[in-house]
DNA sequence: GTTATCCAGTTCGATATTGAAATATGTGGA
DNA sequence: TCCACATATTTCAATATCGAACTGGATAAC
């Protein structure tokens, strides 16, 4: 009954990331200010970064969440008017999404509460270590979204 | 009204390994054995590698998981007969968790659903590449793990 | 111009997960 | 011994998420 597997090179990769994705996860979702749950903060990130207009489909493609994760989520945001959802002239099967000024406000608490941790990251590990582990984790995303 | 930012190196390896860590857990999900679902599979994998005789707690805290959510998915595999939970004699807090027959063959078939993405995951990429993104995210996990 | 098909978004039921409270059991001093 | 505290597990309400079915609006082919 032997009780340990040595773990092949590829099994410890994706078990670490596993570990820092949580990690962050959770580093991020104990800084937000009340009131904002991390899938919330990734949405007010998305049009903060990506610019408004963006319909619902868009921030779930972006995302990696289903439509139906994103209906619910923009739901909660638009219920405490961080956002606000108008159809779409155009396209009426489309919708916009937009920041309100409560929103943007909401976004940047967010992202102050959250730089402590950024400036302690930057004081352990040097931007050269992000820059050179970079090209390895892309190469790996890619692979795996090409895999159908 | 500039709608694109440059990231930063960090925040770029954060989104990598936020993408692959969804990509593993996908195509594993839609790989595994009808009546698994992911969280089985990796209490699963986990007692298979570990041995047996783990306690709830230790594999909440080996899978990052909180107790309520172990409960809940070891309750789900001793329904399916996956497993049998059985009390502590010696600390009658605790309870120890084994694999039943059927279990380890749930677990072998998984694994054998898993395994020809892992070959293909093999001709991709060499060992050498996944051995030297190892010290780095190992560094970042434990560097995440110490910040309180 | 109809019709078949595709696309955007919502709804629903089931599962997962967290955080907090509750229960039960062990343990280490006064 | 008794009590305060710590540990193991469960329960519960709230939120998140998926997949599948569904609605309504666009579009292409004929």
């Amino acid at each position: 009954m032997s009780a340990l597997i040595e773990d092949h090179p590829e099994v410890q990769v994706f078990d670490e990331i596993s570990l820092i994705e949580h990690g962050v996860r959770m580093a991020i979702s104990r800084s937000l200010p009340v009131g904002l749950t991390y899938p919330q903060y990734e949405v007010l990130n998305l049009i903060a970064r990506r610019g408004e207009d963006l319909t619902p489909i868009v921030i779930a493609g972006s995302l990696k969440m289903t439509p139906g994760a994103i209906t619910n989520t923009l739901q909660r945001l638009e219920a405490t008017q961080l956002i606000v959802v108008v159809p779409c002239a155009i396209d009426r099967r489309k919708k916009r999404v937009r920041l309100t000024p409560e929103g943007r406000e909401a976004y940047g608490r967010s992202m102050a509460a959250i730089r402590p941790k950024v400036e302690k990251l930057r004081d352990g590990f040097t931007q050269k270590e992000f820059r050179e582990a970079l090209p390895f984790l892309r190469a790996l995303r890619v692979w795996m979204t090409e895999q159908a």
